[in-house]
DNA sequence: ATGGCTGGTAGAACCAGA
């Protein structure tokens, strides 16, 4: 029986993040940290930084000033691929294979602008289609596969500070949310967040900057998830938010997410 | 009081995030 634990974490550039990114490391020693919003081309991601803290497996996808996911690993990858699901060019996924057992998905759902109106805001539409090619691929998939990142929406009336106040705010508006739970039943995902912390218990994954003290009012957004398989699911032992990554100096406005799998 | 902030890049009275 091996035993892997794997994070997700959007870090918001991850060249201004390396205090904490190397803290966490220290603390909680993932075997699998997957990135979203690194804000680097390949050419400039901190690579060196990751292998001498033992991360020397690296899987980029990453452009120039936005966006951009990373897998780093101390154990091998394979077969890493990168999917365009809003098909625009703009650097939002890489997967790779795990151990030759596993898939492990690593994605960043378009935000979606501030309109939730398609005709007024393309950015909305864009992310609606980005989240309807990643069903077409989830309807085809047959391998136990992990997917894990920032989606961008929070499903549940629970994943959110305020229900009715958010139903009109884009990553809360009942089209996103229908939008993702088709994508949720194309593979029969189960989300493990849900899993672990049910339904109706509090859990967010985000914060915005703009509050002074993010944690006076607690007016957070679980927008970040980690969905697998449906065999794949049982295999997962342990779920965790670490909220206080909101606290540490110069934070990300988003915390890790954290899974033991038992392989 | 859902933008009150933040980072990247340029050298902005910028853009994007969500």
């Amino acid at each position: 029986m091996t035993h892997l634990k794997i994070a997700s974490w959007n870090i918001n550039s991850v060249r201004a993040r390396s205090h904490i990114v190397e803290r966490f490391l220290l603390e909680e020693a993932p075997d699998i940290l997957c990135l979203q919003e690194t804000k680097a081309h390949n050419d400039v991601f901190p690579r060196g930084f990751f292998e001498k803290l033992g991360y020397v497996h690296q899987a980029l996808n990453g452009q120039k000033m936005h966006h951009g996911v990373a897998t780093l690993s101390r154990v091998p990858l394979e077969e890493d691929l990168r999917h365009d699901w809003q098909d625009n060019g703009e650097a939002r996924h890489v997967g790779v294979r795990v151990a030759g057992q596993f898939r492990l998905e690593n994605v960043y759902v378009p935000a979606g602008g501030d309109i939730p109106d398609r005709n007024e805001n393309p950015k909305f539409g864009q992310k609606l289609d980005f989240i309807d090619r990643m069903t077409r691929w989830g309807e085809d998939l047959r391998e136990p596969t992990l997917i894990v990142g920032d989606f961008n929406i929070a499903p549940l009336e629970c994943d959110v500070w305020n229900h009715k106040q958010l139903l009109k705010v884009v990553s809360h508006t009942p089209i996103e949310v229908e939008t993702l739970e088709r994508f949720r039943q194309s593979h029969d995902w189960v989300d493990l967040g849900r899993k672990f912390i049910p339904a109706p218990e509090r859990c967010y994954t985000w914060w915005s900057y703009r509050s002074k003290d993010w944690t006076a009012n607690d007016r957070g957004r679980r927008l970040d998830h980690m969905w697998a398989s449906p065999e794949l699911a049982p295999q997962v032992t342990r779920h965790q938010v670490h909220e206080p990554c909101r606290s540490w100096e110069k934070p990300s406005d988003h915390v890790p997410l954290v899974v033991d799998l038992a392989l």
